[in-house]
RNA sequence: GGCCCCAUCGUCUAAUGGUCAGGACCUCGCCCUUUCACGGCGGUAAUAGGGGUUCGAAUCCCCUUGGGGUCACCA
């Protein structure tokens, strides 16, 4: 047999927004891909018309394509085996439904919800599993077609025989094994003319030459369905990979119900692309050494399915904030500066257009190592950009009395006349100050830095005088003084 | 409830029969320091329980317990 090269898919359905979990699954399959040089592909299960939702396929892209899990094939790029929207490819699944009919791996059946719903109450009430009673499956094929003519509505159903084992070998879980008695004949085909997961996602597996299912674990249950499917069909079967599930901090599904979910809110929030990706990786996967901190480039490298665990993972947004810090301090700056401008403007609705970039970097650098997502600078400095409109009380307490009053008002003086002071002349006219009144620094520090900035932490108090410059600095110590007395 | 999966510090995990059970986040303490941070150093903290197998078990087997997933004309 010809060894194929590897193909890996990501199979999302378009309900409105990218969820981590999925967001998780793509990069594991992008990283796969990568590091076998093979092909991932990106398909969309919208075989549900009743979850449409408008824009939802672009936004998956777009989101996609910000955190640069670039796909080799999908919708609007296209590739060999598209059309990858399935929607656009019910043809195929009909084909393939009457195959399976033909064999007589697959039957019509024409019972309506009633029935159906009847017969579940029956089994629950005699105390087994519900499931299809197979009633169809003993029309003959003149009844059939007679009510196919007669236009009744039908499902196309899976023909489970009951009495066999259906097992595979999971590349993460081992060897998975389950009785075909619990299996219930599947629907494949919806009355709506649409297939079903089941149907759809193993004949595009196969069409499209998958050679490794990398999937959450929520598939594992209905993967046997899946096996009976390909073995119907006579078709080899991929390999498969269940990754264990993100959860809650209460162990549960990862939930909307219990914190954001949706990969576009941490974007939004601030969160870098590679935070988040370096993040995810290691929800569930772990390199051969201590090392934490991964590029995209280094996580190709390093990934393998054989390091991926099997349990549950609880998504801890402290270890994503931590992340998060860390490479804002790596970061290019001038790259920060565009998110930095908006959110700073947002927030504090003030304008930013005559600021430098040069002023910006500058602020952002003091600001880095304080924050853990961007949007942060805005609500602990919002001193770079307006005079403090409160003082924080604590500090005043602390801090602020006549004779902090009197050298702040020196400071003024002194600096008011000072030509384009560097950061070095604020903290020589200060130190000269406190020399001369034969006092600590910190009692003219501490009053200094809650006259300009409101409150008692930050940066360094000369690199923020610097930074809002003389006129501002003399101003705000002159305020301070009228309002704190 | 049936079926399936899973089980190491609070959290993410390392250790594929022999380690003082390692690292990271969080947390605590100390140092640095004009503050807040950053950084440095150090501390607390785990093999769910019970049986086996073995000279030796976190690691292999069984049972129990616990957690999760799944049982649709949703994916």
């Amino acid at each position: 047999m010809i060894h194929e090269s590897p193909r890996v898919r990501f199979a999302p359905s378009p309900t409105g927004y990218l969820h981590v979990g999925g967001l998780r699954t793509a990069l594991y399959n992008y990283l796969y891909a990568k590091k076998l040089n093979g092909a991932f592909v990106l398909r969309i299960e919208d075989t549900d018309r009743t979850r449409y939702v408008e824009g939802a396929v672009e936004n998956l892209i777009a989101t996609l394509q910000w955190a640069g899990l670039d796909f080799d094939e999908g919708p609007i790029i296209g590739g060999d085996y598209g059309p990858y929207l399935q929607s656009e490819r019910l043809d195929i699944y009909k084909q393939h439904a009457q195959q399976l009919i033909a064999s007589g791996d697959a039957y019509y059946c024409f019972c309506n919800a009633e029935r159906i719903e009847k017969v579940r109450e029956e089994q629950k009430a005699i105390g087994i599993q519900p499931r299809y009673d197979k009633h169809c499956l003993a029309l003959s094929k003149e009844e059939v077609q007679q009510k196919l003519d007669a236009g009744e509505p039908y499902v196309i159903r899976l023909n489970v025989r009951p009495g066999g084992v259906v097992g595979f070998d999971d590349e993460i879980r081992e060897h998975v094994e389950f009785s075909t008695d619990v299996i219930d004949d599947q629907v494949l085909m919806k009355s709506d003319g649409f297939p079903t997961y089941h149907l759809a996602n193993v004949v595009d597996d196969h069409l499209m030459k998958i050679t490794m299912v990398i999937r959450g674990e929520e598939w594992l249950s209905s993967t046997p369905k899946h096996i009976l499917l390909y073995d119907a069909f006579g078709w080899e079967k991929p390999k498969f990979a269940h990754l264990p599930l993100l959860l809650n901090a209460d162990r549960s599904k990862l939930s909307k119900r219990q914190g954001d979910v949706a990969v576009e809110s941490y974007r939004e929030k601030g969160y870098l692309k590679e935070a988040i990706l370096n993040f995810i990786a290691l929800l569930g996967w772990h390199g051969p050494d201590d090392k934490e901190l991964y590029t995209i480039a280094e996580l190709i490298e390093a990934f393998s399915l054989e390091r991926v665990s099997k349990s549950g993972a609880v998504f801890d947004l402290q270890k994503l904030a931590w992340l998060n810090q860390e490479y804002l301090k790596t970061y290019d700056p001038k790259l920060m500066i565009p998110e930095f401008r908006t959110s700073i403007e947002k927030q504090l609705h003030v304008s930013l257009e005559e600021v430098d970039d040069e002023w910006l970097i500058d602020v952002f650098i003091q600001m880095r190592e304080r924050i853990n997502v961007i949007d942060e600078v805005a609500i602990q400095a919002p001193y770079f950009f307006l005079p403090p409109d409160v003082y924080d009380e604590k500090s005043v307490g602390k801090n602020w009395n006549t004779e902090a009053s009197r050298s702040v008002t020196e400071l003024a003086n002194r600096v008011e006349v000072m030509d384009d002071p560097s950061k070095e002349d604020y903290e020589a006219a200060l130190r000269m100050i406190v020399s001369e009144r034969g006092i600590n620094a910190g009692k003219l520090i501490h009053p200094v830095r809650l006259a300009v900035s409101g409150v008692s932490g930050g940066p360094g108090l000369f690199d923020i005088l610097y930074l809002i410059g003389k006129d501002e600095t003399v101003e705000r110590l002159r305020t301070a003084v009228e309002r704190l007395g």
